[in-house]
DNA sequence: GTTTAATTTAAACAAACGTTTAATTTTGTA
DNA sequence: TACAAAATTAAACGTTTGTTTAAATTAAAC
């Protein structure tokens, strides 16, 4: 996949737009206004709106697999590599929320004619990873064996982005009033959080 | 706020569709044929588009915080006050999960003109029964005083949406294929993954 | 410099959108 | 039965939607 810079700029317009209104409030129109293009570029780019999103998806789709893996390879303890393996992990949804938001919303939907093998398969690879990590803990007697390993990625990404869809609500409720505390907040509260709440789990007998 | 059954019957064909397919992406014709009723009874009943889904949130913000209260002044330890209140909890937003759904995907939206205020201001009361109670226990001595108190929220919410929102993924996983059994699997094994996360999280140390 | 291909444009397309209208039917009241 | 109010309907309203067209402009190749 090519993607010349009018095309870079398209996505990366839609992909803002798509996760502030949604796939079916985003219109072409605004969609061209705002990367500064003609309406018809789209079609004559993407074929289509829906082909677009799924550009974007595969644009978006890097590999966190094998960053996550030189992590968890590293040497330190297990629960050491847990702290790095979250940081890196929020860290890679935080820049991706964008994308993650659109595809938590469309992935439902049933209507929509989009191919998300490629973000399953991901996913599976991922899981894969933590499971294996997981289980060597486990037998190293480091990690409780009565974890339910396939829910800690809910608890992981689903502590992110309750976070981020309520966002407003922590904002008024913290006092943050810019996105640069919103940054420092993810890094210097949420993460630590995050690590906080999977190694408790981990480590927790009955 | 009396509505008659007709009107009812709207509100639950339209939660259904504003889940499932967003609410741009729902049109007012696809809820009045789903409801079997004529497209200007919408109008008629509730004003327009926007202030149907208005009374949609009104219609289903009925008050977790009062049962929540009575949960937590039981005569039980403050771990099993704990299960008890995330079983409650669990089970209310699976049974409003499609509510959620939208308020999670409509209240990032700029340009919509809903009143969150409702929502936020029970969403803040139940913060403070929560907050309270942790406080009692790390006072008891029962819960660690390093927890950050708000981000709990974040963690039990999230888990279970991130799970829901990745219902596919998961069934697909773990071979579940209807709808009984996604219901059995968020009782059954999500809850108590929830309860034993809260638990560990609330009683660890540095 | 000429020709071919790629890009960009404004305009038009039919379809779908939320909403309103005005007429009709049903319901409730006296 | 007669009347008034409420409910229901099909049709029409003006916009907006995604996409296509055909002409104009720019870039690349020879």
């Amino acid at each position: 996949m090519d993607l010349n810079d009018k095309q870079i700029q398209i996505l990366e317009v839609a992909e803002k737009l798509f996760a502030e209104n949604g796939f079916d409030g985003t219109s072409v129109r605004h969609i061209a206004k705002e990367a500064d293009v003609n309406v018809a570029m789209i079609s004559y780019y993407f074929g289509s709106k829906e082909k677009l999103l799924g550009t974007l998806m595969i644009y978006r789709a890097s590999n966190f697999r094998i960053q996550a893996e030189s992590v968890l390879t590293e040497e330190m303890s297990y629960l050491d590599r847990i702290d790095a393996l979250i940081e890196f992990a929020i860290k890679r949804i935080h820049s991706n929320r964008r994308m993650y938001k659109i595809i938590h919303f469309e992935y439902s939907n049933v209507s929509r004619q989009i191919d998300f093998d490629n973000y399953l398969d991901q996913k599976l690879e991922n899981y894969k990873l933590i499971e294996n990590f997981v289980k060597d803990g486990q037998r190293a007697g480091v990690f409780s064996k009565t974890v339910d390993i396939p829910l800690i990625f809910p608890t992981i990404l689903g502590t992110y982005f309750n976070f981020y869809y309520n966002k407003s609500f922590f904002q008024r409720m913290h006092g943050l009033d810019n996105i640069t505390s919103f940054d420092d907040f993810v890094y210097k509260k949420l993460t630590p959080h995050i690590q906080k709440t999977i190694k408790a789990l981990l480590t927790y007998e009955i």
